[in-house]
DNA sequence: AATCGCTGCAACCGCGCGTCG
DNA sequence: TCGACGCGCGGTTGCAGCGAT
């Protein structure tokens, strides 16, 4: 026996919202707030929409103060960083850069700065390495590696920063953080211990 | 002009976790 | 203590738009 569906998928629309929709959604949220049921919310406005579904669009559009596209440098920058030393935690990284979401960063990254930083990496090795002689796990060190000193640097002044902030801070709660790759943990090691 | 392949984005799905009765 | 429920998250899919042929 399976989990319980969220929704009856049968009464449910799918797919894009339409201008309508959003509206609805927005203006009930803005005057009534989310009440803490998002199930129960779609029902409440009368919309034929998943209670997550309604969360979902709320979250990554119709919220006030959200950016779309345009990310600068900085942010690919705060992306990358935070990508090596945590991993795919989209809601940690997206906490760090205002008015972006979780979604919108995921996206980025699997559509752009993955292929970017491949990329470099393609170039940097070409320029490093004519033998090819590299194995595996000299490769993933090299990967390490490519994304620079700088980058580096970047994120210790950040993980510095974010621990004067907030002396309970994520970064300085060891317990708080996943599983690493051993180079990943091995990074982190030099950057607490310098 | 037609079609094919690629890219980027919006949205869905399923799972883990926390909360509550 | 346990099960049901809802939320939040990360992974994945579907599709529209666009350029190349």
């Amino acid at each position: 026996m399976g989990r319980a569906p969220c929704c009856d998928k049968a009464n449910v629309k799918k797919g894009p919202w339409s201008p309508e929709e959003d509206a609805r959604l927005k203006a009930y949220i803005e005057e009534h707030g989310t009440g803490g049921n998002w199930i129960a919310l779609p029902q409440k406005i009368g919309l034929k929409r998943c209670g997550k579904s309604c969360r979902l669009r709320w979250l990554n559009y119709l919220r006030p103060n959200i950016k779309h596209g345009g990310f600068s440098e900085e942010e690919d920058n705060i992306i990358c960083n935070l990508y090596i030393s945590i991993g795919s935690r989209w809601s940690i990284i997206a906490a760090q850069l205002p008015g972006r979401t979780d979604n919108d960063i995921k996206n980025y990254w699997n559509t752009r700065l993955k292929k970017k930083l491949l990329g470099r990496r393609k170039q940097s090795n070409i320029n490093r390495s004519p033998s090819g002689q590299s194995e595996d796990h000299l490769k993933d060190a090299e990967d390490a590696h490519a994304l620079s000193s700088s980058a580096l640097e970047r994120l210790q002044l950040h993980m510095q920063l974010q621990s004067l902030q907030n002396p309970f801070s994520f970064y300085n709660t060891p317990a708080l953080w996943p599983k690493l790759h051993p180079l990943q943990e091995k990074m982190i090691q030099t950057l607490l211990d310098p």
